[in-house]
DNA sequence: GCGATGCGCAACCGGATAGTTGCACGTTCC
DNA sequence: GGAACGTGCAACTATCCGGTTGCGCATCGC
């Protein structure tokens, strides 16, 4: 298991593993499909377009911000979240790098049949 | 929550959830790394590199199979894993079409600001 | 000022989950 | 045949997670 994979150090895989697991819930993802336009939305304004309770919604925001996705910004009475595409675009150069290895090990399995 | 994200149905919004959550747990990001390099691997070759109980491992195995992201093939005496990046590949894809929409949101702005 | 709105905190509940241990069964090999 | 190996199944525990309800506090608008 500590064989090297497309993966870092293991702090690194803990880290992967948490973003992996803040998008491994329906409701979050549709939270992030509905920040994903762009705009900062509060947290009544995501939580009217779901069938949930506004403090469910807002544990969900606060799972995805320790995850990095979001940030909160207050503003006024109501807080404003904002995606962070970082995180997001970094979990996908790594399933990236899943899928390469995987390539390479089909190319090299293929070659070693051809020779 | 219903406006249409990246993502198309729920049925779909869904399925992926179910994928980053089996992703979502670092024993298991382990194992997906240690098959990606192409080798099915039997369930001990799994445990000898972790650091937990071959039945822990064969619970992460069996999750990871019904997110289809692994599948089993007896071989005599032996349960040998192996992995279907075809999961993998579609939820990098899903990852890139979150990661273009808040891009063309970040040029819609910028468009709106020089206008 | 006062009602309405938006939020945070805390307690609580039911179900899922990560992990363990113990045991039984098929398979391989000598 | 018998020992060693690789698995599967079942029971059990502790913890985490998603969700709700209730309450209190700050803020906005009239």
């Amino acid at each position: 298991m500590s064989r090297a994979g497309p993966d870092g150090s293991a702090a690194r895989r803990r880290q992967h593993a948490a973003v992996f697991a803040a998008l491994g819930d329906e409701t979050r993802l549709a939270l992030v499909a509905a920040l994903s336009g762009g705009a900062a939305r509060s947290i009544s304004q995501l939580t009217s377009t779901s069938r949930v309770t506004r403090q469910a919604i807002t544990k969900h925001l606060r799972v995805l911000e320790c995850a990095g996705i979001v940030r909160c910004a207050r503003a006024g009475r109501e807080s404003r979240f904002e995606l962070d595409p970082a995180p997001i675009a970094e979990l996908r150069a790594y399933l990236g790098r899943v899928s390469e290895q995987w390539d390479q090990a089909l190319a090299r399995l293929k070659a070693l049949v051809e020779s």
